[in-house]
DNA sequence: TAACCCCATATATTTTATATATGGCTTATG
DNA sequence: CATAAGCCATATATAAAATATATGGGGTTA
């Protein structure tokens, strides 16, 4: 018994006669005829009594209507929710954010904006490092990962630079630089550099090691912190300076203070990172509204 | 998209393998592989991923599985309540009584162990006069009825006898007959007789004054009420005396008292009523527990 | 009594789903 | 590194199913 057949039995039920039944249904009534006598022997009951002027419902027929009104309407139901799946409208976004990345107001701003526009998704979101980010992506546990590239070279993740985000210096409170208006890397020479490791961010590091290098400098590696913004307490325990993208200085965390770096100065770069070859309309959506607000939003003063 | 792809796709969803799924379905594999494809492009959505070592849900899958098993459930239970109803374990049964038969103890007993019996049935009771009963019936407005034989003759009623009632005089209170055991109807020749008018129930109307007539005298009809238990307070008044089933003695209303009937008494006769070539499993087995009910439950004292 | 309406049956046709055979791709294994 | 195995996709052929057409029977209405 198909679906076919919980429609066939309504619009006979409905018009009480089987050759109307087959009209409105685009078919003949012998065919409808017959289907409707399987559905029965099938089902064992009579659905219908045969009368001179059509057909009448038996008992079973209305006690069983109901039901098969509902299997139609869930179907329908079913097949909706699959269109609205499928443009994005419906649905779950997994999304994954690199360290730090919220601190951002373009981000939160992004997300709020989106689910204001498609209130039929929800969301769902992780902070972490841009190598467990790819691996969440890769084995379908994200859908969609804000990341600081590059990402590793075998990993099949699209990416698709979203901005450039300054950096700034954190000195510990009262270090003699504080108050030049901006600092020159070269100068930090003498001073150990507390780092976000690079097995877990690559790209940032890469940056900065490049930027020292630039300036003519190679820096002493102090502590390193397992998140980006971990390295902030460990300035302000006077362990060492940090070089951090430019939205960590909302944190209020007393001890530090954030100084503008003087040219050639890194940049940290944010990327979006989906799965290679794949854009689902969802996934089309939100990239989109990300790349608005960024631009729109234009980063912030210093 | 029939039940069928539902079964597919909660079938590769559970083994996560289209083979296996295949071969758990009883089918090959490429129809398999071929009805899910179609099911995809027909919703527009992909549920699955095709990887290396079989297919994972993607994220519209995941969403739509619930309520593809929902729908698997509600056509299981479409399925087996249809075999309930064939079998007259389930459904619905409209009752129609003939006046005064809920005094018959038989009665109400009888649908009390049936309702028992069959929890899975549920009743409907209406008191109604016979030719009432036979146009509902026809009008597959009851299912069955308990009625006072005869029937209409060109009704389609299939009526089988039930039980025969004696009946009593019923006296206003201080009538000069009440200390008698037990009263010959020609003694009544005097008293006006309220009756259940003969359109309304001709059997029981036709028994009396047959009856009557046996007696060697005719009554004088007086007033006639409209329901058999409505005789008892024209009777309370003074109006005249009555003939009533027996099981009418139960009324406790002040003003009238109930006596037995020498012979030839009348007799009230009940019978169940069916449309004729009818027979579900249901009436069935409602009749065979009116009817050992009304053996074992041997009609009661005078 | 004739005409009409409606459902059932029979046969032919078409559509549809299925099985068989095969190829490509990826992952385990010697 | 090569080979084998597992899994899905495609192509073709076969089988099954639903449907349309044609027709007949029963019952009601004019």
């Amino acid at each position: 018994m198909d679906i076919r057949h919980f429609r066939y039995f309504v619009t006979i039920a409905e018009t009480g006669n089987i050759t109307k039944a087959a009209e409105r249904l685009g078919m003949e009534q012998p065919p409808l005829s017959q289907q409707i006598r399987r559905l029965e022997s099938s089902l064992g009951v009579s659905l219908f009594r045969r009368q001179p002027r059509g057909v009448s419902l038996t008992e079973a027929g209305l006690t069983l209507l109901p039901h098969a009104r509902l299997i139609l309407d869930l179907r329908r139901q079913f097949i909706e929710d699959a269109h609205g799946l499928a443009q994005g409208k419906k649905g779950h976004l997994r999304i994954g954010l690199a360290g730090a990345v919220p601190l951002l107001p373009s981000i939160p701003f992004a997300i709020r904006q989106f689910s204001n526009i498609s209130p039929g998704v929800t969301l769902s979101l992780e902070e972490s490092n841009t190598p467990a980010l790819c691996e969440a992506l890769l084995s379908y546990r994200m859908d969609i990962t804000i990341l600081r590239p590059p990402v590793p070279d075998q990993a099949n993740v699209r990416v698709i630079p979203l901005l450039d985000e300054p950096t700034l210096i954190a000195l510990p409170k009262g270090h003699p630089f504080t108050d030049l208006p901006e600092i020159h890397l070269s100068r930090l020479a003498a001073e150990p550099l507390i780092i976000f490791p690079r097995e877990l961010g690559p790209g940032f590091f890469d940056a900065i090691l490049a930027a020292y290098r630039d300036a003519g400098i190679t820096p002493s590696l102090g502590q390193q912190a397992p998140q980006i913004a971990g390295t902030i307490p460990l300035v302000a325990a006077g362990l060492g300076v940090s070089i951090v993208p430019q939205s960590l200085h909302q944190l209020h965390t007393g001890g530090v203070t954030f100084h503008k770096i003087a040219r050639p100065a890194p940049h940290a770069t944010l990327a979006i990172g989906i799965r290679m070859g794949e854009q689902p309309p969802l996934i089309h959506h939100f990239i989109s509204v990300l790349q608005q607000a960024c631009k729109t939003h234009l980063e912030l003063p210093a």
